[in-house]
RNA sequence: GGGAGAAUUCCCGAGCGGCCAAAGGGGGCAGACUGUAAAUCUGUUGUCAACGACUUCGGUGGUUCGAAUCCACCUUCUCCCA
């Protein structure tokens, strides 16, 4: 698709929305990058260290992704995002040549928390590597951002805490939107690099639209919605996504950062958002858990040991095709790699073909009945 | 043949008269995990009618108010000398 002919031809990254469904209003469109498109709603493998974790490039293409993410924090504090830029930048780095997305480190500032310090000028972290000092700014954010060379690049933010007071998430997400405008100024590749913006705004509706009128006023090539899925409860989730996202321009790609579970897509989907990424795959899939339609199930657990079917019966990845519950649960339990990789492959494939029914659902404007359908055997 | 030492709960291993159902690992079992300090972390791991009771520390028998801890013998194992 030749981008000159896009609405949004003017930014790097520009989302083409093919069908708005009409139960819903849930999105079907194409995110056009300049290393390759991909449909949405679409989830993002995370790959904080220029790796999902266990799996290789080829591996994650296989299954469909369009895109990665990767992270400015780690990749700063090691290799160091100038070995990166000198390596021919991330996609050459990593062997991956569809786009990236590298988040701006204002995740860990929430994260990481016990080890930095926030002031107006930027965050103060203590290396989690080493002890060393790094302040992480505005301005460093974009300039690490500008080495690495991912196609859409994250202002700097603070994703804050669940609970925290209303004042404090106010002053947090007005300092948020100003450190957004030092991100515009201090970015030296817009031509190449998209920068989307972050709305936070806690769990309070008057913040979440002051955070979105604020940060909307900024003309951006996208839109994040960040500071969810930290520990609240679902309803406020759906709240704030019903209270934001009608301010987000419907011409640009909404991100909704850090999300999720097959529930939390199906239902972010349904209020209008486009992207979603989430370590949870390979995060529970490492630790012994996998996904099935019919909720999470733990397989390391005892009661799969003699148990030979696949993971789950409907699907048709690679793992369930070849491997068993029993073999996967003795891998893990025996702590052999090739067992964190399989439950973390499989995991992957089943939020990326949840996506593609999704896109399905609202192609055929049936994305609530699908929801229901779903939902009703899903236990999470 | 002589001498020295050791046997602890699933395993390894602390304990050396009461505070011991017994440290700490490991293993087992269960749970958590949502812009990744995570192949991590948490709980649990003698039995039961269970805020209490009962049975455990190779075996048997003693000493003592009280023993995994002291004594005797037995069994098994390790090591050294011949």
């Amino acid at each position: 698709m030749n981008q000159t002919e896009g609405p949004q031809s003017r930014f790097p990254v520009w989302h083409e929305v093919h069908h708005v469904c009409k139960q819903s209003g849930a999105r079907f469109g194409t995110l056009h990058t300049p290393h390759g498109s991909f449909q949405t709603p679409a989830f993002m493998p995370v790959g904080t260290q220029a790796t999902v974790k266990g799996m290789s490039p080829d591996e994650i293409a296989s299954m469909g992704a369009g895109i990665l993410l990767s992270n400015t924090y780690h990749l700063w504090m090691r290799p160091g995002e100038d070995i990166v830029r000198d390596a021919g930048g991330l996609h050459k780095f990593m062997n991956w040549d569809k786009a990236i997305l590298t988040d701006s480190g204002g995740f860990q500032v929430f994260s990481l928390s016990d080890m930095r310090h926030i002031t107006e000028e930027g965050v103060q972290f203590k290396s989690h590597i080493d002890g060393s000092r790094h302040v992480l700014t505005a301005e460093k954010a974009m300039q690490i951002q500008n080495d690495l060379g991912a196609d859409i690049i994250m202002a700097f933010d603070e994703c804050t805490p669940w609970p925290a007071e209303h004042d404090y998430t106010k002053h947090s997400l007005e300092r948020t939107t100003r450190w957004l405008e030092r991100c515009i100024k201090s970015h030296q590749k817009p031509d190449t690099q998209a920068l989307f913006g972050i709305i936070q705004g806690g769990t309070y509706a008057d913040l979440r639209k002051q955070s979105a009128r604020e940060i909307t006023q900024y003309d951006l090539p996208g839109y994040a919605l960040g500071g969810l899925s930290v520990g609240e409860p679902a309803h406020l989730l759906y709240e704030m996504l019903e209270e934001t996202v009608p301010l987000m321009p419907s011409d640009r790609p909404r991100y909704l950062m850090g999300v999720g579970t097959p529930d939390y897509l199906i239902e972010g989907s349904v209020r209008g958002i486009d992207m979603f990424d989430c370590v949870l795959p390979t995060r529970i899939g490492r630790n012994g858990t996998v996904l099935t339609t019919h909720g999470r199930m733990i397989v390391r657990d005892a009661k799969f040991a003699r148990d030979y079917n696949p993971i789950d019966e409907k699907c048709d990845c690679y793992v369930c095709k070849n491997y068993s519950r029993a073999y996967i649960r003795h891998l893990i339990k025996a702590g052999e790699m090739f067992g964190l990789r399989l439950a973390s492959w499989h995991n992957i494939h089943f939020l990326l073909h949840l996506m593609e029914q999704v896109r399905e659902a609202i192609r055929q404007d049936r994305l609530l009945a699908f929801r229901d359908e779903y939902l009703e055997i899903w236990q999470s």
